[in-house]
DNA sequence: CAGGTGACATTGCAGTTGCATCGTAAAGGA
DNA sequence: TCCTTTACGATGCAACTGCAATGTCACCTG
């Protein structure tokens, strides 16, 4: 076994390169050579760890829904033995939605992945996967009477506010303000965060 | 004046098959000769009517809002005078959701097109407006005392619902599900359709 | 019946794309 | 020490891209 390499470290790298170039000029402008110079590599390199340009998305697509995953996870730790129903559904919003510069460059990206699978359908199952599970714990914490279809409804408002803050038609205040509302309707409280 | 042709005719039916590229190969997919050749037509033709692909984009795109503000309209104006307003909203949604095969389709242009102005903000001023003006009309709609909220909330779960249908994450059924239940929290009444 | 103008079709060009190929250097086990 | 295996870098190639340039008709006006 020569040259050890951690495969896994130089394989995320790229794919970072390859999230920043989507970010901001789309999921087009990502090219072998392209994605290569942004991550200050040889485009020599980036074919050695990724056979395909197909299986390099593959891999970036996987980051971008393990990241999303863990921010969920880091945002209701950060809530503290177990809080209000109210509050987790919130904070797990919250920390989806592209609120700040920083998290928009994700969304973008996301957003980019949507329309990406929504025609090569090969990635497709899994996006389903993390929805289905999503729905699940959302109907799970939601208040005993409301059906599947009040988790589904707020899962797509998330997916909705998303959206609509990335093409800057909706201020974080009004994304927040909406969800508040949404919930508010949902649990019959008139918010007392 | 020469050959007397309409242009509008001509660059719509250039648009159309630029839609139908995008629908099932993604932007992406979207090139001058392969438009052509879907619409049957020389590429000399499409550099005639669209000096530049920006500006092709930009007329496809201009289409695409256009089709869908048409099929608001129909949908409302079968509803003959003065519906509920429950029952016009539920239409006016409906009728923007890829429900069918065929709306599916656009439904994918459309999101193409979300992903394609988050990156290049050109055209993203008169999506706002779109929005805009239907947050307006959806809060001219709702039951007094329900702030913009609840229209942004509406408008935001429609757009999710739209989104997760194109992904296959739900069935028509679970979206329109979604929506009644989301509108019987609304308007408080327990659904009488 | 000119001839100018608009409606195309063809061709060419420079740039980029994904990918295959080849070369090489270094590391570690034998 | 050799030598296989890994990790790249460089180069090449056919296909494609948007666009400019040029050509060729048909039409309508004068």
């Amino acid at each position: 076994m020569p040259k050890k390499v951690d495969h896994q470290q130089r394989r995320t790298l790229i794919a970072d390169a390859l999230m920043r170039v989507a970010a901001d000029q789309g999921l087009e402008a990502v090219s072998l050579r392209h994605v290569a110079t942004e991550a200050g590599v040889s485009a020599g390199m980036v074919q050695h760890y990724f056979r395909t340009k197909d299986e390099m998305m593959a891999f970036a697509l996987s980051v971008v829904r393990e990241r999303s995953q863990i921010r969920v996870t880091e945002a209701v730790a950060g809530l503290g033995e177990n809080p209000s129903p109210r509050l987790l559904l919130r904070t797990m919003i919250a920390a989806l939605l592209p609120l700040d510069e920083h998290t928009r460059d994700d969304g973008r990206v996301a957003l980019a992945f949507l329309a990406y699978t929504a025609v090569r359908p090969s990635a497709a199952p899994s996006l389903r996967e993390d929805t289905a599970q999503l729905t699940a714990f959302i109907a799970s914490v939601l208040p005993a009477g409301r059906g599947d279809a009040a988790a589904t409804g707020l899962l797509a408002l998330m997916e909705g506010l998303g959206v609509h803050l990335l093409g800057g038609q909706y201020t974080a205040e009004q994304a927040l303000a909406a969800l508040d509302a949404h919930l508010d309707l949902l649990f019959g409280t008139p918010a007392t965060t």
